[in-house]
Formats: C-alpha cells, structure tokens, sequence
DNA sequence: ACAATTATAGAATGCTCAGTCTATTACAAC
DNA sequence: GTTGTAATAGACTGAGCATTCTATAATTGT
C-alpha cells in the first residue's frame, strides 16, 4: 500500500557494519554511509536512525554473524578440538579480517566517555563473549582437553588478551604469526 | 629580541599528548589542543605544524617517555626481574594508563589507509618496541631467566599480543586482571 | 482512476572542522 | 625611546559534518 524500498534492509546494514569495520565509526561519514549502502540519506535515517544508532545496529550484526559462531558451538561436541579450531580461527588470514582486525576490539580501542552509549554497548558485548569463551573452556575441561587445575574465567580472560592482541596485529597490516600464537595457546592450556 | 613564548613548548606537547592519549586521533579537534594546551592557534600551528604532525610529534613523546623505559633498563642488570617488573607496569592500575590504555596500542587500531603517514609511523614504533622486547628476552635467557629453548622473537611477538590485550582492556574499563596476566606470563616464560 | 501511504532525491540548516590571515602586543638590542 | 622581531588574539575561509525539510515519485487497495 505504499512505495517499496529500493534497498534491502539486512543487506544494507552488512555494508554499514563492514564500512564501519573497516575505517571506524569518526573517520566515516553519513555520506560515506549512504555511497556505500545506496540508498538515500532520508532511508537511511529513517531505517536506521541516526549515526550511533546504526553502529549499534551494525555492531550487533557483527556480534551475529561473526562473534557468536566463533563461540557458541563449541560446548556441543568435542569442545576441545572446537576451542582450538576458534584459535585457529583468529590466527587465519581470512582477507577482510586481515586487514580490519575485529570490529569488537576496535571499538573497545575508539569510544571514550565521549561516547558512553556506545561505551557501555561495546562493553557489554566484551563481557559476554568472554563469559562464552569461559563455558567453552569448561566444556573442553569436562572433556579432559583442559587440565583440572584450570581457573576457566581467568584463562578466558587470558585467551581474550590474546585475541584482541592479534586482532590488534592484523589491522596493523602485520598479520599474525601463526607460530607465536599457536605456541602461546599450547603453553596456556596445559 | 623578539617577545617571548607565553607557554613551554616541552609541557604544551606533553599536554597534547595526553589529550590524543585518551581521547584519539579524530575525536580530538584543533580547538580541543588549543584549549588543554593554552596558547594560541597560530601558536600551535608556528610551533608544532599540523594536526598530523602534531600528533607525530605527540607519538614520538609518548615512546620517549614510556615505551622506551618499559624495555630499555632490562638488558644492563638483572634481566630476568626487570622484565618481569615490566609486565608488573604492564598489569599496573596506573591512574592515567587505567583509563586510557596504551597510545600506540589505541592508534595501531585507530589509524587505516587514510592517514598513510601515521599508520607508518605507528607501524614503525611497534616494530620497534617488538624488537627491544625480543632483545629483553635474549638477555634474560643468557642469565638463565628463561630456557634455551625457546625462541625469543617468537616470544616477543606473543608477550606484545597480551600487552596490546591488557591495554585494550585497560581502556575498557575493566583494568587488568593482575591474575590472568601473571599466570600468563609465568606459562609463557616456562 | 483515485486515494492513501511510504520511499526517494536533493536542497537547506546550522554547526564544527582544519587551517590561514591580520592587526596588535611584548620583548631585546641599541 | 626607537627599531626590529617574533608571539599573540581573534576574525576569517572554505570545506565537511550530522541532521531535517520539502517536494516528488512509486506503490497498493478500492
């Protein structure tokens, strides 16, 4: 009963969330949004909302698409073998990633007080992928794949500098050295 | 024979140091510096250049005065304590680095294609904190710190990863796990 | 075909930005 | 005190920014 929409919705925001990804939320502009996404500047702000909005938005299709399947199946089967396929996982060289780093560890970097709505969103976000990697850990203790001994939330917390560190490699344009990273999993797992 | 500077060139770069530190490259504006900074626009541009040479300048500062004294004591006496008394200022809540992390660490992440200069310079500085640290390493295995075997480059580039871990932390507000990190560390160093 | 509804293009607004220009001011040497 | 030199305050420029407004276009149900 009205115009249709010449953009798709999902698709759009894909671009936002890579945009954003790539370059930061300061250094891109609603302009840069819209040439990106094609759509109009009014569509964008009527579907999205304003510029933090659509980070938030973007950040969560992140948290989706990306986050949540490095951690969320590990519990299910062979949690140990799962664990290291996600350090495997942030040690490849996938192109995009390689070159981005990750939108996570990049926004904890960009928002300041400045910002406290993204801030706490971000936050939040840190906070429950280490709470996931923290049950993956005891999934693969039960397994036997991790000593008892183990304290589950502080290797999480240690496995999660570890990410943001490569993933701060990565965006560097260095990559990551497979064998420094692989080397300090086997150490910190025994 | 000319009037003389109403502020101290040293402390005014000191200050927009601080102010890139915990606010970023591109959330902090001219008028920002020019304010925490206390002198005068042209000032700044006579005395300092640019924002993006401004901001080198400010980089350049902050190895000088941290980076720098984190690594380059270790190698004269004692290796082995000094470099763990250097992951000890790494996990330290230090009022101004709790909140603001690290500045290399935050412009690895901050700076892409669009900012060439920096993104060198900053990539330069990595590398060059790497190799000290790689050199800190080495030393420490000649007294015995750390066994033969392992390889310190390798080392170096997975102690970095959890330092850049730990100030992406720290910068979230969360700090340092003082226990995650030193178990860590001690693994690592096995 | 017409009415109702929503999307779109693009102009307009008001602000902030980095960087420059101009006129004035404060000092040192003489 | 006069002169030369450099620093300062603050107006100015032109571009870019996020956001809103307006007029037009494209649909669907009747």
């Amino acid at each position: 009963m009205a115009r249709p929409k010449s953009f798709e919705p999902p698709q759009a925001l894909e671009i936002a969330m890579k945009t954003f990804w790539r370059r930061g939320f300061h250094a891109v502009s609603i302009d840069d949004l819209i040439s990106a996404m094609s759509l109009s500047r009014q569509s964008l702000y009527d579907t999205f909302g304003d510029k933090e909005t659509l980070f938030a938005k973007a950040l969560s299709q992140y948290e989706n698409a990306y986050l949540t399947k490095e951690v969320d199946h590990v519990s299910s089967r062979q949690p140990g073998d799962r664990l290291f396929g996600t350090f495997a996982g942030w040690i490849r060289a996938d192109d995009q990633a390689a070159a981005a780093g990750c939108l996570l560890t990049n926004s904890l970097a960009e928002f300041t007080d400045d910002r406290p709505r993204l801030r706490m969103i971000v936050g939040e976000i840190n906070g429950n992928y280490e709470s996931k990697l923290a049950l993956c850990c005891r999934a693969a203790q039960e397994e036997g794949a991790i000593p008892n001994h183990k304290d589950c939330a502080l290797l999480a917390e240690t496995l999660l500098y570890i990410r943001h560190g490569i993933m701060i490699s990565k965006r560097a344009g260095g990559g990551a050295n497979v064998r420094a990273a692989q080397a300090a999993f086997a150490k910190l797992l025994q």
